[in-house]
DNA sequence: CGAAATCAGGTAAACGCTTTCATCGGACGG
DNA sequence: CCGTCCGATGAAAGCGTTTACCTGATTTCG
């Protein structure tokens, strides 16, 4: 691997002058500076991030840890951070924990190693602890669907409530009288945070609604599985809310293999709105987070621009339903 | 940030000492090494892996490039990369290029950058002087989907040439005799080998078959435009081949919003068998393409496990076509 | 019991950059 | 024509680890 030196040497100047160069600060003589670019590229020298970052170069990257990559939800908030970064000559490494809350404290350690400009955790597990350690690291945080603002940490947040008062009292009004919600399992606080946002919607019909819930894996299998035991207690929704679009994804197959027709014989409706939500037959009633807002907050929290007012510590997101298609009046028995 | 000159102080030992026991190298007294690590975690110390990848301690980090982040496939590689991975002890970074040549220009660049252990490639762009940039670096790089074999790059291919046969064929057994083929733009290569292997597969039935192609994004979106597009030509298939499952799903959304029913129409097939394939309505046909295996291969090519023979250098992929439920008997008109 | 090994741990030299600080020539103003 | 300033570049001090290499202190054994 060539070396800075090896580069200066060959084009006759000293490595303080490449460096220069490349990273143009300080005046270089033109000619020096063509020069030294031309020597850069004969021996494809590639600088050492590792070397930079030592010596104390302004890190450029931004760190990101989510639970499941697999999740679309997920990859948007990534491919919006990212997309920020990108423009602003950033780079962003990103970790999946697979709700595991033993590798989040891994990845968290990993990237505190990094020594990156800023890190954002949008995970639904977590457990005080760590957040007091990314408190004491001093280092830029922004926590997503879990966590809390601090001193060093934005947060940001998605409105549950309302909206799912919304479907619920949409679903009530179409004469739905009994909903079951499935969920996905972990580290309890957001899920359940998820579950009761449920429970209060159906407060507002007291004893009118009879309900269920299930709860498996983030996935499409696990919405089937959920689903599949929800069935087999016996109950019979004639609507299910699932807690995302992806896990929803399950629920319509699972249902749709056992001869139920969606939505004629029972509604189904997800969260999210993530573009395969489009894509489901029949297209999927949910509601719709901005993942690419998220992102852009994400950014502008971690790698605050000049000029530019330093958004909100806490800032909270209030998504819309969308009506599609997977949704429609109750089956009169 | 805490340095490890500040933990041997705390410790009471050289800075020597506490590299020995963190990286357990070296012999250390027990009392000595508690001592250590008692320092360690009051001052909650996080090694740099800058200076630890400057002094020399050999990578643990993998690079992997991907085309698209927001296609399953990519993500289900990168999952299995990353696992096996993980149980190593290996870490890997990701970054995605959207399928701009240029920005993969720019991430074989920043990956250079980072004296990975080694480089996984799996893009569908890629032009020539890149391949011979990565050759000369000496790194050891896997290509999938692009690329060739090098000195220093392992190859991994799938085989389209012969599901893409059997799959004409099937369709043709089932009667069909008007076929569309969708494939999505890319650095041309990738694209026209895919498309050349359903043409090629076409020979066979000379004549006999009437087509047409399109192709657009990587992208359920892209699908239903490429269909959208299609069909307004007034060509009027009875089977559609998707390049892949995710465009697919585009294709089976745009065919069923304008009134055809899948597969009593108009059959579907995709590619790669991602796990959403079985989610749709209804279940796809298409070929299972074994992305954990691949995320294996590329493993044990990058960093190869003590005692374990050497992979060759050149692996190719035989999928196997899965049936479901988006194909049957072409509709008599 | 003394010499040779072995152990534990310290010293200091890299690793490849960035960044003061110093230097060396002109260009300029008077 | 000389003193001043700049503008361009070099020298060298870190940045936080790892890793020879070295030094005492213990063991081990003949």
């Amino acid at each position: 691997m060539m070396t800075l030196e090896e580069v200066a040497r060959r084009a006759g100047v000293s490595s303080a002058t490449v460096s220069r160069v490349l990273n143009n600060a300080g005046k270089v003589r033109p000619t020096t500076r063509k020069r030294v670019l031309e020597a850069v590229r004969e021996l494809r020298y590639h600088p050492n991030v590792h070397a930079k970052a030592l010596a104390g170069a302004k890190s450029r990257t931004l760190g990101m840890i989510v639970s499941n990559l697999k999740n679309p939800y997920f990859v948007d908030i990534f491919g919006s951070l990212e997309a920020a970064a990108d423009r602003h000559g950033y780079e962003v490494v990103v970790e999946s924990t697979g709700y595991s809350t033993q590798r989040l404290a891994s990845s968290v350690r990993s990237m505190l190693g990094r020594r990156l400009l800023g890190l954002s955790v949008i995970v639904s597990e977590m457990d005080d602890s760590l957040i007091e350690e990314l408190t004491e690291s001093r280092l830029p945080v922004v926590f997503h669907d879990v966590g809390r603002a601090t001193p060093n940490a934005a947060h940001i947040t998605v409105d549950w409530e309302k909206p799912m008062q919304k479907t619920v009292e949409y679903l009530y009004s179409l004469g739905h009288r009994r909903m079951a919600f499935v969920g996905h399992h972990t580290g309890l606080a957001s899920l359940q945070a998820r579950r009761l946002a449920f429970l209060n919607a159906l407060d507002h019909y007291a004893g009118s609604v009879e309900f269920a819930t299930e709860a498996d894996v983030d996935s499409p299998e696990g919405g089937r599985m959920a689903t599949r035991r929800l069935l087999s207690t016996g109950f019979q929704p004639t609507a299910i809310l699932s807690v995302n679009d992806f896990m929803a994804l399950g629920v319509l197959r699972e249902l749709q293999s056992r001869g139920h027709r969606v939505p004629q014989d029972i509604s189904v409706t997800g969260f999210d709105n993530i573009n395969l939500s489009e894509f489901t037959n029949p297209p999927l009633t949910t509601v719709n987070v901005p993942r690419e807002r998220i992102g852009r907050l994400v950014f502008e929290a971690l790698a605050p621009q000049e000029g530019q007012r330093v958004s909100s510590h806490e800032i909270v997101v209030h998504p819309e339903v969308v009506i599609r298609d997977s949704t429609a009046p109750a089956k009169t028995p």
